[in-house]
DNA sequence: AAGACGGGGCG
DNA sequence: CGCCCAGTCTT
């Protein structure tokens, strides 16, 4: 953990086999890059701090179409700056854009602050890594960058430890990527490292064998290129449990229910859940005739982005339901209708069901 | 189906 | 410092 990794070749050298590579293969007429003028910077790299250069493209040249200047942006209802964001995500990106500019207008006679990182941070949206993009790449004066693509070359050049979301990790970045940044060329050398990272140091199946710097890497050396950004660590999940009650009428038909519209599974049918043996025996004297629970089947997951679920199936039986309920179903096994099921629901229909099939102690 | 991505905000 | 959030795209 505290490892601190020198820097594996002196800056002079990076920068001449970087720049010498950027020359060759580096994006020389991106949309922003013609006229590069601080206001066209600053949109793209908004634009970019989510979303890839060939989405961007399209978004940024309707944007500069109906928004030239920072003055005429500044003026616009928020409603439209919103329009052209429609499909970019994140929105709030636009929403600080937009306020920002109105800020450069009241507050700085309509120029963008670019005297300084510190200066350019302080308007909403505007970190310091996009402060320094901005300053680099539109006034060519000294100013670093440390964005996804330059975190991850720099990772793996000198195979940093730890995730780079960690204070600590991105302090040691922060330095590499200041010890390496150039004097001169800056806007070319700020680019260079986005271009590098993004097509060459990529994020899965780098291609080493055109690396310039493929001698001195610490991860390819290792063979760890894969290992490098350390990954987030992934929190350990909430764990929720239920009971599935597969219940099946005389015919053996299952009784599935609709999820409310909204929500987890919205719209979906699934088994009835419940969480207590309780509630569940409940549901089946209110409901059903003549029912008899099985034995409950073996646990398993199903694993959301933000909790895991754990199911316990319960296989049931009864004669019918008592009542017409809404909302439900008799799932026929050998004619499925149509539906939408939730996936753990699928997969007990069709893997996990034969266990239900055979006659349930008790019931004669 | 899961992970990446830059900045902001909160405790 | 640690944690959450927001949307789309990629793998």
């Amino acid at each position: 953990m505290a490892q601190e990794p020198a820097p594996i070749m002196a800056p002079a050298t990076f920068q001449q086999r970087l720049l010498h590579w950027f020359d060759q293969y580096g994006r020389h007429d991106l949309p922003w890059q013609q006229p590069r003028t601080a206001y066209r910077v600053w949109v793209s790299e908004i634009m970019l701090q989510q979303t890839q250069v060939a989405t961007v493209i399209g978004y940024f040249d309707h944007f500069m179409a109906r928004f030239p200047s920072l003055e005429v942006l500044a003026k616009a209802d928020q409603d439209e700056v919103l329009h052209l964001w429609t499909g970019l995500g994140y929105y709030a990106r636009a929403r600080n854009l937009h306020r920002a500019a109105r800020i450069v207008v009241a507050q700085h006679d309509g120029e963008m602050p670019l005297e300084s990182v510190e200066a350019l941070t302080a308007l909403p949206g505007i970190g310091r890594s996009t402060a320094g993009a901005i300053i680099a790449q539109s006034t060519g004066r000294r100013a670093v960058i440390l964005d996804g693509n330059v975190k991850r070359s720099l990772s793996r050049l000198h195979a940093v430890e730890g995730w780079p979301g960690k204070p600590a990790v991105e302090r040691r970045l922060w330095a590499l990527a200041d010890h390496y940044t150039p004097q001169r060329r800056v806007a070319d050398y700020t680019q260079a490292m986005m271009d590098f990272g993004a097509t060459l140091c990529r994020r899965s199946q780098p291609e080493c064998g055109r690396c310039p710097f493929q001698q001195e890497c610490l991860a390819y050396a290792r063979h760890e290129t894969h290992r490098f950004p350390v990954s987030k660590p992934k929190k350990a999940l909430p764990v929720r449990q239920t009971l599935m009650l597969v219940l099946q009428d005389a015919r053996g038909r299952i009784w599935l229910e609709q999820r409310p519209p909204a929500g987890l599974w919205g719209g979906l049918w699934s088994l009835p859940q419940f969480e207590e043996e309780s509630q569940l025996w409940e549901w089946l004297a209110q409901h059903t005739t003549n029912p008899s629970l099985g034995s409950a089947e073996p646990m398993f997951t199903h694993t959301f982005s933000h909790f895991r679920l754990e199911i316990t199936p319960r296989p049931a039986e009864c004669d019918t339901l008592n009542e017409v309920r809404e909302g439900g179903v008799w799932y026929d096994l050998e004619r499925p209708p149509e539906l939408g099921l939730a996936a753990p629901v699928k997969a007990l229909l069709e893997r996990q069901l034969p266990f239900s099939l055979n006659p349930l102690p008790g019931h004669a």
